[in-house]
DNA sequence: GCCGTTTTCGGCCCGACTGTTTTCAGTCG
């Protein structure tokens, strides 16, 4: 299986949070497959999470003398944290990697296999790798062991192939197209009463593992089989009483749960998640004398069940205002909503305009004018249209020639577009050197300039920095897009010194993109970040054809992952408010 | 390995489905 690279980095930078998260989910699973007692394994796994989750550089806090208070890390895990964020590696998991052949980590992730099958397999069978599993299979080798048979067999082969078919986690854009269908075919079916995405889906994750619905009908068999037999069904995973895993054709796996209307609350939040927010609302449960599950409230005296019919409903009974999706992370959201601090999460609605956008003028597919109706028809009162500068040369880049012409369109356009108005931007590229594209006299005459990094992205991330840095310190420049330079799935982000461009930001008033592309850059936690540093953000599309404008709506999830309010954001200013804010 | 307005030991969130099980373990979410 092919495994997520690490980026290039310097050493001054040391590992980053989800390189040291990936290490000791590891080390949980070589403990598993060592037979040690599971606990220990889900110790290492819970600090994985608090450090993946955590804002700011887990192992440069460690270096400057000021490690984070993690969740989950006692003395043990802290220790393990600091050795590996001090030196970048941990003997105790190099220790464990002698004992333990990556290929049973990689057996790990066929579905169906945990564990304990992989060190029956490999104890019994010598089978110490995907491939190796496979070729047991198939000769038929795994049915004489105990608890395995013919049918583990067929159900291992169709795993690894699928395993190695979506070897990724689909993209939350990717998803909503995957699920829009499904949701319309199963809400027509009889019975049905309510029919909602959960999971990651709804908590709008960046990424997807599987597509989770929840449905309340009082006629559950006929939903379960409405969906089992769809056209687009590959494979039925399992098919129960008031449960449905199926495998779309050449896609992801949909898990469709039913409830009954009286259960709607405890089951959609449930199946909402997070795992490790559902643990703390347990917990909450627990002190109060009750157990929840999805069915709903069991008073632990009496085993009287207290089914709950809306979310607003469970949250009450643990004394807790409703908590929207996006936040339910165990990130605070738990303790900020006993303070009643909870954020007025930014909506659609308060997004007045898109700050980042192309034409067919440089890399884009449609005309301005094209653009524009588009971003009127979809409630926009303003765009800014940020063609490329030339250096970036595939894209055509507008010399200053071109970007007179550009304004003199825009102009015409305006005349006939009121009172929507196009603004002209531009995206201006920071060269490698870590100067600008355009000059100052220049960029003076845009309404806004949105600076950014497509170049040389394998500098250090020092030089990354001062690139970045320097920007932003520019008065002409408004906006930092997409800086970190991921593509979710295809290209990792590149390490920032954040502290510093937070405060550059911050006092400059130059705001940080979040763009709603496949993207997302500014990602959740780093918007969160930013915010907390004083930082302004934008929330942008970066479409280059109309049907792209509708990514907006990413942005805007991602901000409400990030526990961003509308208050500060550039969309929330009328045209008039953007420019005047110009400096 | 963590953690304690009961606990420094003995718990650790809850339930469903599958397969091979004649009473339950493994896996998953």
């Amino acid at each position: 299986m092919p495994r997520p690279r690490p980026i290039a980095r310097t050493a001054e930078a040391g590992l980053t949070n989800a390189e040291i998260a990936r290490t000791f989910r590891e080390i949980g699973d070589m403990l598993e497959i060592l037979g040690e007692v599971v606990y220990k394994a889900v110790a290492y796994r819970r600090v994985a999470d608090a450090v993946e989750r955590y804002p700011d550089d887990v192992a440069v806090l460690f270096r400057r003398g000021d490690p984070p208070k993690l969740p989950g890390a006692g003395a043990a895990l802290t220790v393990k944290l600091a050795e590996l964020a001090e030196t970048g590696e941990l003997a105790y998991h190099q220790k464990l990697r002698a004992q333990v052949p990556e290929g049973l980590l990689e057996m790990l992730r066929v579905p169906g296999v945990g564990p304990r099958t992989v060190r029956q397999l490999h104890d019994e069978l010598g089978i110490d790798s995907v491939d190796a599993l496979r070729a047991a299979a198939s000769d038929g080798q795994l049915r004489g062991l105990k608890g395995l048979s013919a049918r583990t067999e067929e159900n291992v082969l169709a795993g690894i192939e699928r395993l190695e078919r979506v070897s990724t986690r689909i993209l939350l854009h990717e998803a909503d197209e995957m699920i829009a269908g499904l949701v319309a075919h199963l809400r027509a079916v009889p019975g049905v009463e309510r029919l909602e995405p959960a999971g990651s889906l709804r908590r709008r994750v960046a990424t997807i593992g599987d597509l989770d619905l929840l449905a309340a009908t009082e006629r559950p068999q006929d939903l379960v089989r409405a969906l089992d037999t769809m056209p687009e069904v590959e494979r039925v995973l399992a098919a129960g009483v008031d449960k449905s895993s199926i495998v779309l054709a050449g896609g992801p796996r949909v898990d469709l749960m039913i409830c009954h209307p009286r259960a709607w609350g405890t089951h959609q939040v449930h199946f909402t998640g997070s795992r490790e927010h559902n643990v703390a609302l347990r917990g909450r449960a627990q002190d109060r004398g009750l157990s929840l599950s999805e069915k709903g409230f069991k008073v632990v005296e009496t085993g009287e069940l207290l089914p709950e019919a809306t979310e607003e409903a469970v949250y009450a009974r643990l004394d807790l205002p409703w908590i929207p999706p996006e936040l339910r992370e165990d990130a605070g959201e738990i303790a900020a909503a006993l303070a009643g601090t909870l954020p007025q999460l930014v909506t659609d609605q308060d997004v007045r305009g898109d700050t980042h956008l192309h034409s067919d003028w440089t890399d884009g597919v449609d005309a301005i004018e094209v653009m524009a109706r588009a971003a009127r028809d979809r409630g926009l009162s303003w765009m800014v249209l940020t063609d490329h500068s030339p250096s970036l040369g595939i894209t055509g880049g507008l010399v200053p020639q071109r970007v007179a012409e550009q304004r003199a369109e825009v102009e015409r356009l305006n005349a006939g577009l009121a009172p929507f108005r196009i603004l002209h931007g531009t995206e201006m590229e920071i060269r490698a050197d870590a100067t600008l594209d355009y000059p100052d006299e220049l960029l003076a005459t845009f309404d806004l300039v949105v600076a950014s990094v497509h170049t040389a992205r394998g500098q250090s991330s020092a030089q990354l920095t001062r690139r970045t840095l320097a920007a932003i310190e520019n008065p002409h420049v408004d906006v930092i897009a997409h800086p970190t330079g991921r593509i979710v799935n295809r290209r990792d982000p590149v390490a920032l010194d954040w502290p510093r461009v937070f405060e550059a930001a911050a006092r400059s008033g130059t705001a940080l993109e979040i763009n709603g592309s496949p993207r997302l850059d500014l990602d959740d936690a780093l918007a969160r970040a930013a915010i907390g540093a004083g930082v302004r953000l934008t929330l942008a599309s970066d479409a280059h054809r109309t049907e792209e404008l509708d990514q907006l709506r990413y942005a805007v999830s991602t901000a409400r992952r990030g526990w961003v309010t509308a208050e500060g954001l550039l969309n929330r200013l009328s045209a008039d408010e953007l420019r005047e804010g110009r400096r």
